[in-house]
DNA sequence: CTGAATAGTATACAAATGTATATATGAAAG
DNA sequence: CTTTCATATATACATTTGTATACTATTCAG
């Protein structure tokens, strides 16, 4: 990503700090008035932001700016999966009430949900209870790496490795014992990109 | 605040995952053009979200919806405090380029920062090289809390103990040593109040 | 010197957008 | 039965807002 110049660096930080503040971003004219020159100048020096790859502009939209920069990112709202239910994971999570806000630049992941963590089967992979694991979905998973499944009618976070028709979950805690399945028992709901504690 | 129906449920569901993936709020014809009736409709809706306390509406402004929901806080974007010298602390986490965006239910403190681990002395508090620990800054600290202190010319991250004159930094891990220091050699920054970890 | 990028002023214009108001139906409340 | 509220259609209107273009001045690389 190239440089941005003094003036365009405060341009972002206003566009930054305007979204934050106010949960939308600044119409053009909006921004002309700030700084104190006319719009047309503070058009200018979006389409410079563009061109550099800080911003996105929506065209012939009004307020039509997304903040891409992986300094100062927007925040993205993950929905909470409280209580996943068996079959229907993601739907139970989109009619999630709850939702974190994460960081749009250290999780990529734009249909991520988070999950609360219960029982301490992961402490010696530093995820304790009581934890949110951000939770990108995908049906497969490298072997080795931590993710969420189905195993019965409940979701259970583990680290999997997979070999031909069988998963094993190991709980990373050692006074638990890993266990293997047939492919058919298990169902992989995500992978986990990242952990949230609040203490 | 009042109940909502099942219609303004879903149009307000609807402006979360409208401003959730585009980062900005949807016009009330975009409103309307979804759930396919008029806008003036909409509008209807939005006003009676306002009235129930959900929304905000800027008036005359487009797009001008804030939500204001306890399910859909703002993000609150924290520094980074990428090397934190002695002496100034504060000052060179507010020249900081970097920010994290977290979540303002979790972590409610307007004044925090981040700190990027290094080292694994935390390892047995589930804190791991590499993830980073949010400050609440502050001069004292409860004993057995985690917090940050400045020990000679380099910030650190323990837990700590404070008897009267004495101040024990306490390493979480087991091949590590507590160590005590009189009250005058260290200076306490902040207390530890979360961990965000990228996988 | 020349050209490109930056940083502005100024203005015209079409499209997008919020506001206001009148009307209608059905359900719930009194 | 009347009133109120939720829900929706329809329409008129003023304002907001993005787009396009022309012009000026400065800085900096080649």
């Amino acid at each position: 990503m190239k440089e941005l110049t003094e003036k365009q660096r405060t341009v972002y930080k206003f566009l930054a700090e305007f979204m934050r503040r106010r949960g939308y971003p600044p119409t053009i004219r909006e921004i002309g008035e700030h700084f104190g020159f006319l719009w047309s100048a503070a058009r200018g020096h979006l389409q410079a932001l563009e061109r550099k790859g800080y911003v996105r502009l929506d065209r012939a939209k009004s307020r039509g700016i997304e903040l891409r920069g992986w300094n100062m990112s927007g925040g993205l709202a993950v929905p909470v999966a409280g209580k996943v239910r068996a079959g229907k994971p993601m739907l139970a999570a989109e009619q999630s009430e709850e939702s974190l806000f994460i960081d749009r630049a250290l999780f990529q992941a734009e249909d991520a949900f988070a999950l609360k963590i219960t029982g301490d089967s992961m402490i010696d992979a530093g995820i304790w209870e009581g934890d949110y694991v951000i939770v990108k979905p995908q049906e497969t998973i490298g072997s080795g790496e931590i993710g969420v499944v189905f195993l019965g009618d409940e979701a259970t976070v583990k680290r999997i490795y997979v070999k031909k028709g069988e998963i094993t979950l190991k709980p990373e805690n050692r006074e638990m014992e890993p266990a293997t399945y047939r492919a058919g028992e298990v169902r992989i709901i995500g992978r986990v990109i990242g952990v949230v504690r609040k203490l």
